[in-house]
DNA sequence: GAAACAATGGGATACGGTTCCCTCACCCAC
DNA sequence: GTGGGTGAGGGAACCGTATCCCATTGTTTC
């Protein structure tokens, strides 16, 4: 007894299950499923029907062993419930699906040791590439971490996507997709400007993040052209969230600070310190005025609406899949600097937004 | 020339290449790094030195298709950017890397064909099982619809859960994490009537979403209890979203309805519910009072506060994954109708509900 | 000092597909 | 009538790893 195969009712159908029972060879069954190689109808007929009779998928183990298999992308994110990354997160999802490739997700928690390993995961796994999502801590070893990311997937035929962050430098296998960050906040510090502000408390973020760094710049960059003094006194970092929006304000009030406008470093931060305003007596827009970063939905459902900066997050997404379907497709490897987009940023005026009134 | 495998620099290296680096057998470097068997300190270190040296990592296919291999769950999800199945995602992605598990996502844009696909497809993934997320659309064939996924997957050794949907009826092998959502429902209404409102628009959803029918179900339960006749012309049906609650509300106002109260049937509806009527000069909470369902961060960034109803949706997922991890551990199957779990909601009070004046 | 035993390492096979190479049958042209 | 061409289907090698089974070596016990 026992053959090399019980003629199994448990677990799962394998080819040859199909084979046996379609009277065929299993390189038959192989053939009608991938549709590679011309068969004859009646075969064709045969085997379909015991497909359908045994309910039998192919095994995506074997197929990749083998040689073909759906393609697969990571994402790596930190907090999967991040309204911005989220829509990034769309955007490879749905780019992928539409060429019929899967996604992984997984969440690095901040925590660069689980970073680490996650890349590492997903090279067992033979993704086609790990895209990492989200603005960067510019420690010393960012660069040699990320260099190091890029050039173990790049030996293992898979590639590395940075999203929303640094580019690498030197001669790094790495593709960014970025956006325009400074722009888009030295557009949105000219915007407040522009209204007759000048005493503009700027709420940027974490002082180590990246995103941070580059939107308090073109603040700076936005009061410079305008000849307007900019007080260093009047930034304060923290971390991207609604409390942080609230207490930077709060406490700012409480100390006396004199300001007409709130620059802040996301929309969640900007609804955080439009509440600490009203809560203090303060009418937005009629007597500070308030603007965000992102254009998450949440933007437009605030009251008032808020005036904030566009990021193409969607399409941010769709570009990073893009980029690895394409440079499969054409076998291309080591295409050095040219392996970087950055896509526009733009105001969106709405309504929280007014001229001083002192 | 042309060996069975080139020294190969290209492409990936495996187990063989190490084995022959480190002069030892390929069954030795298998052992070192799956650690389950007694190794001598010597050929660990050799082995080790050799897999740094070469940057090796197994390749997770080959891995699974001899037997082991990381255990992967799929989310299948209308709409990765919903803020209330954000928040399931994260709950299954964190307990599932908490065991070391994958987690693959797949968004089936409400479109029946492309859900079934996923599912064909997850199942080739062998993955453990195929977590479902979101309201299900109440159509005859949903129950067959279901109940053939989930003896599809039962059949090859996975497994499907629903998340907030509706159980499967008989004897299938799926298992359900359900919240209380009429419960809640009730709940939310109750507290309306309480505060004296008795003319309450109804925003529950779509007619057909069965999350939608629970919610209305609950509050025309409340409205009994209360002893308050209801009337089925203060309610209108349209999708979760913010241009639904705006639309509806200000519909609503122009054909001169008279109500003190708007119960959305979602906090993103709720929001622009609130927007419309203060479009219309009215203020809420005073003129106006207006809750939500969900209690996602929106809720509590919203001025004033939401009222709202709390889903525990991280917890489901969560709990969705253990019941799949539980299951896998003990071997067992088939576990009949204990698979069906049912998480309470509560109401929040917060800031946007007032008496009536008038 | 020989025999039984524990501790390690190696060879071979299986996992479930894909695809190369070959056979076989059939058809056409000379 | 025979040779060569064409096209469909079968046999078998191979993808990279885990593990069973056996060989070897060093250690302990009588």
């Amino acid at each position: 007894m026992s053959q090399r195969k019980g003629s199994g009712d448990s677990g799962r159908a394998t080819i040859r299950d199909v084979a046996q029972r379609a009277g065929v060879s299993v390189a038959s069954v192989s053939r009608v499923l991938s549709g590679n190689y011309p068969v004859s109808d009646e075969l064709r007929r045969r085997v379909m029907k015991v497909v359908r009779d045994l309910d039998y998928v192919t095994n995506a183990h074997a197929r990749s062993l083998a040689g073909g298999g759906t393609p697969t992308v990571a994402i790596l994110i930190n907090n999967i419930t991040g309204a911005a990354f989220t829509h990034v997160a769309k955007g490879v999802e749905s780019a992928a699906s539409l060429r019929g490739w899967l996604t992984l997700v997984g969440t690095t928690g901040d925590d660069p040791e689980r970073e680490l390993a996650l890349v590492n995961l997903m090279r067992q796994q033979g993704v086609a590439a790990v895209i990492l999502l989200g603005g960067a801590y510019d420690y010393d070893e960012y660069q040699l971490r990320m260099a190091r990311f890029a050039r173990s997937l790049d030996a293992a035929d898979s590639h590395l996507v940075l999203v929303g962050r640094p580019p690498l430098e030197g001669d790094v296998p790495a593709t960014t997709v970025d956006y325009d960050n400074e722009g888009g906040a030295y557009a949105m510090a000219s915007h407040l400007l522009s209204a007759g502000h000048r005493r503009v408390l700027v709420l940027p973020g974490h002082a180590e993040l990246t995103t941070a760094q580059g939107r308090l710049k073109g603040a700076k960059r936005a009061f410079e052209a305008y000849g307007v003094p900019f007080d260093p006194g009047m930034v304060r970092h923290g971390p991207y969230d609604y409390g942080h929006g609230y207490d930077a304000v709060e406490e700012s009030l409480r100390q006396g600070a004199a300001f007409t406008a709130v620059l802040a470093g996301t929309d969640v931060v900007a609804a955080g310190a439009a509440q600490a305003l009203r809560a203090a007596g303060l009418r937005v827009p009629e007597d500070v005025s308030v603007v965000g970063y992102d254009d998450i939905p949440l933007a437009s459902q605030l009251t008032p609406q808020l005036t904030t900066v566009h990021v193409p997050y969607e399409e941010m997404g769709r570009a990073a899949l893009r980029a690895v379907a394409d440079r499969r497709e054409s076998g291309r490897r080591r295409v050095g600097d040219a392996d970087h987009l950055v896509l526009g940023t733009h105001v969106v005026v709405r309504q929280s937004v007014r001229p001083p009134t002192q």
